[in-house]
DNA sequence: TATGAATGAGCATTCATTCAT
DNA sequence: AATGAATGAATGCTCATTCAT
């Protein structure tokens, strides 16, 4: 009997892999060989996994779609502030995620894959948001998608420079922008 | 002298035809030829132009960013969320720029001259943003950033879901986010 | 000793499966994992059969030699036109066999071993049809070849335009060219 | 200005260059690098002119049937089976046509294109050859065919073993083929 | 004996760049 | 200044072959 993999599982690596090519080379850059010597794995095992590269990196966004969407993780109840800046860019690892998000929104617009990935993403955040929001708001999902393009617009800036972002200066930022919507909603006390 | 003239709005055209042929086939699979195809001319002219195919994406960059600048142009005094909404992917042609705009985000951090082309634009913005809020915020450089973070994240959302954002519901969204951060600004009345 | 049977079996198996997976295929494009899958099984398994990837081709062009052989089956006696034409390709299965005859005549030139295949074949067809045609013929030997030449040129063309040939007009074929040099044989009546 | 070349004619020296690759590699194994090199260019060139292999193969695949037709190039009037003859495999030049010719045979089945090519060739010789019998038979499209049924099996069988088939027993096999066929026409007199 | 995951070399194709005209 | 033919390096993809299980 051959060796037997968790084909899932090793898809799954093989996206990790990818996204930190993707992250170090670029989204344009970014050659099938460095993902497979990032998954210390040949091209040709590549092949196993995904018909092209355009899967290999679409898989790579889903990865990192996932990863963006745990650090959001609510954790019940009422929404705060505090809680969604853990979904901004403020550590290496967050950083390089936001780097491979970024690039992919250059791309989605020719990709009805990417777009459905990031449209599915996107749903998902702003239904959860709008859950959390509808005794607080009588707009809830409009409020929603002004804390996600908050979340997006500091990000991109932290993102695009981040020497003069460091996480105090984005949580500033996010606090700034939110701290008088959230002031306007009518939360009870958790 | 005539001579450089010419020089100078021709590179400017080649640029113009970039930022196209960029935004009909994306900064990746961009080709020299589709570039200078829509400029209606051969590859072997835009030679004449620029060094390389990088210097002939910072030009298409720096005109994509001056569009987005003259569309913001400040009617001096007060600041209104009714003129920042004018940066918005509002019809076509501003949608063309953003997702040119886009693209560029993904590409920023692997390019010095992209990431410098990029700050000044932002620096510029929010100089002049800056400056209208000296008197009515505490924190004018801070409000000036939220601004820009704002449109970005709406942006951005609209340009990836160009469908699901008219410019009316565009206008909202910006709306909802910086109405409440306005309501507190200091401003006399114009 | 049984395990020997079952072996070359095995082997004929796949020869067969290689002459199904060529004909729909092709010559230059079938694939080994198109032979396996025709014969049921996973590559691997070929390699217990044959060294690499000629030798399973080999095992189908000899498969096919074989089987244009057993059609040409020598009733004995006296050589008609009636029993030659059933060498021809005039039902699916005989189709097949010749697309795969001819694409080997292709590669024929570049191969010793598909060669002496080939030529071991025409020669024991000659050499029946010469040991039928001592008595009819002074030069038994040149008919000999010229009915297999005819043989050639009839399948040939019907092979490569199939519906333009049905079974009938080959036949009517074949007895146009060999009718007249028939005639001129000193057959006995059977 | 720059070096203007005749687009068609660089086309022909390209495919004729392309013969003698297929000729000396075989229509399998020719490397696209093959031709390039036979024509003195690099395989860059071969885009300019052809949108991929298939059709640099393609017209290899005219270029030989060109050949083959001007070496049957009719001398008018009556059809002698000397004249035919000279469409045979007789010498070098004509051998390596032969070789390539023969590999069509086993991908035409597989290319509406090549089998496009191969039947024009074919009709083309079949009117002449209709038209140079329509007064010696009845059925001159019927006796066209088996001229060119005989010209392809003892070519083919004399490129598959072309030690054995020298010219002479070329002529020898046409001969005991067409002999006693045309001897039942009607020809005058030329 | 058979499996199928992995290898790695090989090739077609693309395209930025060069340069003779 | 402009052309466009040609280069040649780069890369995605294919697939015969190998080998641990």
């Amino acid at each position: 009997m051959p060796k037997l993999v968790d084909h899932d599982e090793r898809r799954r690596a093989l996206a990790r892999a990818a996204v930190d090519a993707v992250a170090s080379s670029g989204l344009d850059e970014v050659k099938l060989s460095d993902i497979a010597r990032a998954a210390g794995v040949t091209t040709g095992a590549l092949a196993h996994y995904f018909p092209d590269k355009d899967a290999v990196l679409a898989a790579a966004l889903e990865e990192v779609c996932s990863r963006l969407l745990s650090r959001l993780e609510a954790d019940g109840g009422r929404i705060r502030i505090e809680d969604i800046s853990h979904a901004l860019p403020l550590d290496r690892a967050a950083i390089n995620d936001w780097r491979v998000w970024l690039a992919y929104w250059g791309r989605a617009p020719f990709s009805e894959s990417l777009r459905s990935i990031h449209q599915k993403c996107y749903q998902e955040i702003e239904d959860a948001l709008t859950d959390g929001l509808s005794k607080a708001s009588k707009t809830p999902r409009l409020v929603a998608a002004a804390i996600i393009a908050a979340v997006d617009g500091v990000g991109t800036r932290a993102t695009l420079e981040p020497e003069a972002w460091p996480p105090e200066r984005q949580r500033a930022l996010l606090s700034t922008l939110l701290g008088p919507l959230f002031a306007g909603l009518k939360f009870k006390p958790a």
